[in-house]
DNA sequence: GATGAATGAGTGTTCATTCAT
DNA sequence: CATGAATGAACACTCATTCAT
């Protein structure tokens, strides 16, 4: 007979962090693919059917996790965003913050990237998993018509900004890419470079 | 009544073929994981057991599949390379093979994508992967000894140049990314201004 | 509708006996190689994935089997035995307990021979299998110490007083041998008469 | 093309020949389930339909097989044998041929041993496949009436004389049962004994 | 809430055999 | 005669999920 000496919420709170981690950990050690319910309560020390009272199937089980992730991610990158300062400032600082959430985080980014590539992505509203970097989209937007950037498709956005971050940090896509402290400077200038317009300083 | 022009071979690679075909369509529309032997086999209207004549196992399947695609990805992209051309030239006319090959291969290049997010990926020797690119390679080394662009570790390279490419021209990622003309002028401007070493051309 | 009057185990058990009795039926009818997971299933009124809630794998099922009928076996052709009786008396009593045993359990002994001629055996540490039978083998040994039985190699022993117990207790190999109370008493004889030393009793 | 130089009913008997080896090396290695149609044609250097032009099936194979090597060892163990000697002497000289054919193609006699365990057997007509010992069992019937050796069912005699030669024999079976002539010698009068019939030659 | 047992449907792979050439 | 290609059926085993307790 167990006795509960606190409170209910506190033990369930344990088992499904338990779940997830156990989750985060299979998904990363083995693949989506053959991370089986069975594997991940045994590695979470729970049975297999106490996974289906947290989530409502595997699925739920992984899109919540992605989801929980994402929010981690999105807020810890966007972390004291201050709409008027400077572009190139906040850009900076969006990718110094998100280098350092990476580096603190590998296992969750890499549970993320691989999740994205998934199929299971197609079932979450990635427009949605977008929301929280939304200020800094407004800033790129308004840059954009200050023409202190180039103004284009939010997918070449994407593609130079957003996406050359999550492969640099995943240890697993990137190879041998050490996130050294010139390394970091260099990724962060490229990209900016990329998207900024140039202008002749030395013309009226 | 099948004529048989030349020798039996003909029917064999028809087969092959049709195996190649069905287990594209099939990753693309399923997914990796979903793709099992026995479906890609009623795809391509053949025998589970037909499979294991052509390829030692699923595992063989898959990666050959990705290895001709990158073959043929190489080869269109650095069609008629010219490393005595300035880079810049040899640059844009690489970007726009590849878009053209892309654009033109959509589901090979989904599923290269999702291959090399998969675990199978690992099982794969990318740096072979990567040696038809080799002249492409030496002449950006060249340039960053020149000074035209950044000296830079390999992994930005490809974070900045071959991977914007891959998830553009990619449908499934790249949303609602049209690649209309200016759109891939832009694209190829983002990506040399990444990378490009700048010089105020206007001082001695 | 189920009573259970104890606990869950009991219908555990019940489910464990059903697939050994399905498995030593099967394998009785037609072979260890074509008893198949599915077939036993099928046989035990189970689900071939049930078989695996039991047991490891088709080995550890097959394995699992053996060792019990062997354990069987042995303490039933050992019951009572007494070290310290005439050898002669023992030998006879441990040929009657097995003969007793093999006529009261056929199917397990056709099971238990098979399972030897099987490349599964080799999976058994056979020695670990004779165990049980120590005593009566120290006895042997005594005699022959004592020149009352011949003294011989194991291989020898077993050839001449453990193999035609199994062969003749098999009806299968057996053919129409019919274990009469006479032949019984000849086969004993036949045994006792292949290690027993022959000795002139009427001479110094 | 190929072109035969000497005699068609050659190269086939070759092929046959091969395909035989292939088999016992292949069923001694691996044992009989796993001895499949495929392994034993690569293993003989001919395709698996080929084995379909010299036996109807793979039963008729494995039979054929067994058939072979029985012939062999029955006409090896019972050459020269002379009804008209002494029943001992015959005994012993079937032994020494049996031990002597034994040791000298261990193979063949523990492909004979697996097949007579295998489901296979039951489709073999045993009491043919005895036939060739006939004029020795006659002897032995005929000491049995003459009171030199006990009046015993067919199945005790297998049990005591044929059986244990078998096993004693098959280095699989027998563990480390060493052929010396010592151990034969033994081996020899403890199946005598068992059969002989026991008369104190010192009354009248 | 929590569980171990249970399962039908599925997995990748191999089987003995046939067939067109 | 000889073959490689082809196959449906079977193989051992795992899956996500449910259910009685």
């Amino acid at each position: 007979m167990i006795i509960y000496l606190y409170d209910m919420r506190l033990q369930d709170e344990n088992k499904k962090e338990a779940i997830f981690d156990a989750t985060i950990k299979l998904v990363n050690e083995v693949g989506f693919a053959a991370a089986s319910v069975a594997k991940i309560a045994k590695e979470a020390n729970v049975s297999p059917a106490t996974i289906y009272i947290y989530f409502r199937n595997k699925e739920d089980l992984l899109i919540s996790i992605f989801l929980e992730i994402n929010k981690k991610k999105t807020s810890a990158s966007m972390e004291g965003f201050d709409g008027s300062s400077p572009l190139k400032e906040s850009f900076r600082k969006f990718w110094y913050l998100s280098f350092k959430f990476i580096s603190q985080n590998e296992d969750l980014l890499q549970y993320h990237d691989q999740f994205l590539s998934s199929p299971y992505s197609e079932l979450v509203d990635v427009t949605q998993s977008v929301d929280g970097f939304q200020p800094f989209l407004s800033a790129l937007e308004s840059g954009a018509a200050e023409k202190i950037i180039k103004k284009v498709d939010f997918s070449l956005l994407k593609a130079f900004v957003f996406l050359p971050l999550g492969t640099l940090a995943n240890t697993r896509t990137s190879g041998n890419f050490k996130m050294t402290h010139q390394n970091i400077e260099t990724a962060i200038e490229m990209a900016w470079d990329a998207i900024r317009l140039e202008r002749n300083e030395f013309l009226p």
